[in-house]
RNA sequence: GGUCCUAUAGUUCAAGGGAUAGAACAAAAGUUUCCUAAACUUUAGAUCCAGGUUCGAGUCCUGGUGGGACUACCA
């Protein structure tokens, strides 16, 4: 049962009988009481003044004397200025508790029957993942999986960036140096050799810019005719003329890469539906710029290439086709998008891809717009800020890139040390202890990165985010690890957990007003496609237990009733928080 | 030049147009014979500037200022 919904009806019932006006339930403004007020549920008397035509205070009075007798469950009221403060019935709450505890899934919206695509991760396959792609990927895997939980049919998808001159810088290198070197000889994880010989790549170009530029040659001619660089712009050609040799190198190359990614997949967790290669859909789109040129939406320059003017909305001229008739990115991207609407039937096809692609996007939904499709607007561009290390941007020609594999590593050896400092796994088997640290280290990044808002660019500090204090994933499984403690000790005295006619005290309401907004909060973070939004949820739902667990004792209370009941809320507590958790990706412990 | 994002305690983050702007970290002071102190309690501390809309603005609008990204015949 949700508590606005009957003051709503309330307030819009007291308004008809006591002015004649029937309202909109727009009007009727409702919010969570503050807690320095008695109340549980507040309606905001000032938007209604105008058809009482009385003071703020005296609505105020009228109706909440108009809601005592409409509905038993509403107990008392009081009004401080324009607010009207509502208390609710223990058994209201109760009854809610009730509601919550008889569905497993509790907060699972019924089936939408829309389907959305997310697009995420999208990595080059030149270089292993960092940072960046953490928090692509966290977001991405969160989004999802909040929009499944919104009752929407979600396909994850991926594009491998697997083609173009960057992975055949890594390739030159490998040929050049590598003598043969493979994962499995060098003992290196796949992603990171062929990185180490992308690395390589840009030392030897630098040092033929060098030389030539000691032989009299302008920088800017150097950067263009050193040797390697020639080599790898052949190889490019090779490559799109399908010579057997490079393919083959090819080939062998992003298979390393995809093996090591595939490793830090599964390590964070995150999975895709479909499996996507710019290797073949890279000459996509061509057709649509056809249709454009012919319904003289784009244009076509004197040299033979396409564009689209797109100065009356504010913005640029684009290229849609090169001069010599070869695709752009946006091209490839019109391509995908058609392909992709054409193959499902996507009521929102939502990428994840960083704010520094916001032009594109924007301009990526004005050609769809211009070329007439009626999906257009079902694109959504899920845009998210840099992660900015203290020292500032990651350079990865300074060095300062983190890496996402390292960077795993590090809080889950944080985790280790922490835990074994405090000492509290003492009969815990190796490897229970060892996944322990695991989901704990991977939880505090996790919860580190979600809970910004997307859209801001933050600041992750190394030494912030292994602390496990405070606003951190670990506090949030520390609580839950307190829960079940207590669960599992009432399990040993054979308590089983239900519902009794106890009375509730103020703080296990506050809890179940708490419990009792998930589903709320869900569909908020969906239509915002934010899952910080959950993260701040829990955090705030971990801390009223915290404060509850010090107030009272729930296996040393005298009463029988009221500790079945408290052993309820807490069991409830427990699953909300592994589902809000789940949401993020973050498992919860039973003990740490 | 143009487009977009952003600005809240010393720091990192919250706040569907509503009451006295919440947390955490850092700082200061407390709480373990008691269900896990990775916890809890207390103190101190903030809305970039100027206008506007509104009964009411951190939130919406306009104009500044600071920060960031993009504006490639790269992807």
């Amino acid at each position: 049962m949700n508590p606005e919904l009957l003051i709503i009806e309330g307030v819009k019932k007291a308004v008809e009988s006591l002015y004649s006006v029937n309202v909109e339930d727009k009007m009727i403004q409702t919010q969570a009481t503050r807690k320095e007020f008695a109340g549980d549920i507040t309606a905001v008397m000032f938007p209604l003044l105008k058809i009482s035509k009385k003071s703020p205070e005296q609505t105020g009075e009228e109706i909440g004397a108009f809601l005592l007798s409409y509905n038993r469950n509403i107990e008392s009221f009081n009004v401080v200025k324009g607010f009207l403060n509502i208390s609710l019935s223990s058994d209201f709450w109760l009854s809610a508790l009730d509601a919550i505890n008889s569905d497993p899934q509790f907060g699972q919206q019924p089936s939408s029957g829309q389907t959305v695509m997310v697009e995420y991760s999208s990595p080059n396959t030149n270089k292993p993942l960092h940072l960046g792609h953490i928090r692509n990927n966290l977001l991405g895997w969160s989004v999802a999986k909040l929009l499944e939980v919104n009752g929407h049919n979600v396909i994850k998808v991926n594009l491998v960036n697997d083609r173009g001159i960057h992975i055949c810088k890594s390739m030159v290198a490998w040929q050049k140096c590598a003598d043969g070197q493979t994962p499995e000889s060098s003992g290196l994880k796949g992603d990171h050799l062929v990185g180490k010989y992308y690395v390589l790549f840009n030392d030897l170009y630098k040092q033929e810019i060098e030389e030539l530029i000691a032989k009299g040659i302008n920088k800017e001619e150097a950067e263009k005719s050193a040797p390697i660089l020639k080599e790898a712009q052949q190889m490019l050609v090779k490559w799109e003329n399908g010579d057997k040799e490079v393919v083959d190198l090819w080939k062998m190359m992003n298979g390393w890469v995809y093996e090591g990614f595939d490793k830090t997949y599964h390590r964070m967790g995150v999975s895709f539906d479909k499996i996507y290669y710019e290797s073949q859909t890279y000459l996509l789109g061509k057709a649509l710029v056809s249709q454009g040129l012919e319904r003289g939406v784009f244009f076509r320059k004197d040299d033979g290439s396409v564009w689209c003017d797109l100065e009356d909305e504010g913005l640029d001229q684009k290229l849609l086709l090169r001069a010599d008739g070869t695709s752009v990115y946006m091209t490839q991207d019109l391509g995908t998008a058609h392909q992709r609407f054409s193959e499902f039937k996507l009521d929102e096809h939502i990428y994840v891809v960083g704010n520094e692609q916001n032009y594109h996007f924007q301009v990526l939904k004005l050609l769809l717009k211009k070329l007439g499709v009626d999906w257009y607007n079902n694109i959504y561009h899920l845009s998210y800020g840099m992660v900015e290390l203290p020292e500032g941007k990651m350079k990865s020609r300074e060095g300062t890139v983190v890496d996402a594999d390292d960077l795993i590593e590090n809080m889950v050896n944080t985790a280790k040390e922490t835990s074994l400092e405090l000492g509290k796994l003492g009969d815990m088997s190796q490897e229970e202890q060892n996944s322990l640290f695991e989901m704990l280290g991977l939880g505090a990044l996790k919860y580190f990165i979600i809970k910004v808002d997307p859209k801001k660019t933050m600041l992750f500090d190394p030494k912030e985010s292994i602390d496990f204090n405070g606003n951190t994933g670990p506090f949030i499984q520390y609580t839950h690890a307190r829960v079940r403690s207590i669960l599992r000790k009432a399990g040993e005295e054979k308590l089983d957990p239900k519902l009794t006619s106890a009375p509730l005290n103020s703080k296990e309401i506050e809890i179940i007003k708490l419990l009792n907004i998930f589903p709320e909060k869900i569909k908020e973070a969906g239509k915002e496609h934010s899952p910080a939004i959950i993260a701040n949820y829990c955090y705030d739902l971990a801390r009223e237990f915290n404060q509850y667990y010090h107030e009272v004792s729930i296996l040393k209370e005298s009463s029988h009733e009221i500790k079945l009941q408290r052993l309820l809320l807490i069991d409830n507590i427990s699953k909300v928080l592994c589902l809000g958790m789940g949401i993020l990706g973050i498992t919860l412990p039973q003990r740490m």
